[in-house]
DNA sequence: ACTACATTTGAACAATCGTTCAATTGTTGG
DNA sequence: CCAACAATTGAACGATTGTTCAAATGTAGT
């Protein structure tokens, strides 16, 4: 389990993973899709951004398999395809919310 | 738990953090000092990149509270600093040694 | 004080990235 | 077929990023 010996690929593949959530942007789209069903629509409108920018940003997390699109009508919804990226969001805000005391003292 | 509501400046941090493990490079000085404590100099070498490089990530790890430093003499030697990040790994590395069937047929 | 070793720093470069805008594709209803 | 809506695409841009090189700092032993 520990002292991990990742390969190059791996670990290059571990860190295209991470960079999809690097942005605030695409980690709020991720984030917003994480345990909801979204229109592509709707995550603009909930995010205040255009629907080419959330379009461009998710292209990258379809294609990089974090999130999953389901056509229906005129409208293209988005869940969460990763489980593995779902509980790694769930630890970091869990943790985030569990350690809010920013200045103690 | 879920449906999370964090704050821009939430979702900011949380984005730099896992753009601080989105570089292979820098991913690997990270998961060098998952579970050991590590000199500076023993990651550039265990790595192959240059000790300026491996100074200039380390600079980054540190700042943003991933990894701790401790000189002990001439070495300066790193260690894990954040729980959250430790076991973010763990989640990923062990995702990636179950799940390691890419090309099934 | 001088030398050797370990690490850090700063400037500079090419490469990558996020965003915007205009145009396009896909879908439904009249 | 045409209009209206939803989503995607491609080109272009400014900004950020990872890396290299040369120089500097910190530490220990003689």
């Amino acid at each position: 389990m520990s002292q991990a010996k990742l390969t190059p690929d791996q670990t290059s593949e571990l860190a295209d993973t991470f960079g999809l959530l690097s942005d605030p942007t695409r980690l709020s789209i991720v984030i917003a899709c994480k345990d909801d069903e979204r229109a592509a629509g709707d995550i603009a409108d909930h995010l205040g951004i255009s629907p080419s920018l959330t379009s461009h940003h998710l292209r990258l997390l379809r294609s990089a398999r974090i999130l999953k699109s389901d056509r229906r009508g005129k409208q293209v919804f988005y869940t969460m395809a990763d489980d593995c990226v779902h509980s790694v969001l769930d630890v970091m805000i869990e943790h985030l919310f569990t350690h809010s005391h920013p200045d103690p003292v």
